[in-house]
DNA sequence: TAACAACAATTAACATGTTAAGGAATATTA
DNA sequence: TAATATTCCTTAACATGTTAATTGTTGTTA
């Protein structure tokens, strides 16, 4: 993820914050728990990016009125600017990764990770 | 790694102090910058477990009388017994993730990722 | 409805990654 | 040899992962 890294560190945000924007962009208003699974992160981990990333103007945090635990996260405008701005750098940086091992290597790769993965949870 | 994490969540150390206690039984004395590298450890990291392990009386640190910039690391006793007490789960582990993915797929998948590896440092 | 269970999220405490700045010791060079 | 550069490491400041404890809120049920 080097790549993709140098390319964030131009926007003085991270890859979750990154992984954070991108969900909410295709996504839509989510409450946090949604917004958790789908970027892959752990609540407590959310909750300190949301207050940074609210802090610096990328997203919005409203309380649920029919349910006071919940929150709701939504992207802002800025937040969604930074997703344009970048989202054509990184498909190249993913194209130049599946051109680095060849269209049907990388899809070797996945299906290897991907068998991986439930071993990697228990 | 997870099934690695949770050998080692049993004897109260991290990843990364198996990976230094792995090298510093393997190669004996060394000093922290090699002992950085070896570990793939950045040196601010491995100034915190070094400390952290020194406290937990699994390492020794002494200054190179010749040098004294440089710092010599070496494992403890108790560091060792450590790694000999879990080595052999630790390579079940390891048996039990060829298994899962096939002797041939497991040298794919290590293929795969070192061909990687160039692109993912720059 | 009052007690208790369950849920959503936060806080705390620890460990690490990462970049930048700093400190002490050694090496180099004008 | 005095000034400078380099080297080895530490500190600092921030961001995240991870587990456990805690706080509010809502649901259940006796």
């Amino acid at each position: 993820m080097s790549p993709i890294r140098d390319m964030l560190s131009e926007t003085g945000i991270t890859e979750q914050q990154w992984r954070v924007l991108r969900v909410l962009s295709e996504f839509g208003l989510l409450d946090a728990s949604t917004l958790a699974n789908r970027a892959s992160l752990l609540f407590p981990s959310l909750t300190r990016i949301a207050t940074t990333m609210r802090k610096k103007g990328l997203i919005t945090q409203t309380r649920d009125v029919a349910d006071r635990r919940r929150q709701f996260i939504a992207i802002t405008e800025a937040g969604q600017k930074l997703i344009d701005d970048y989202t054509d750098q990184a498909a190249q940086i993913v194209a130049e990764f599946k051109r680095t091992l060849g269209e049907e290597d990388y899809e070797t790769l996945l299906d290897l990770l991907a068998r991986l993965d439930p071993m990697m949870r228990d």
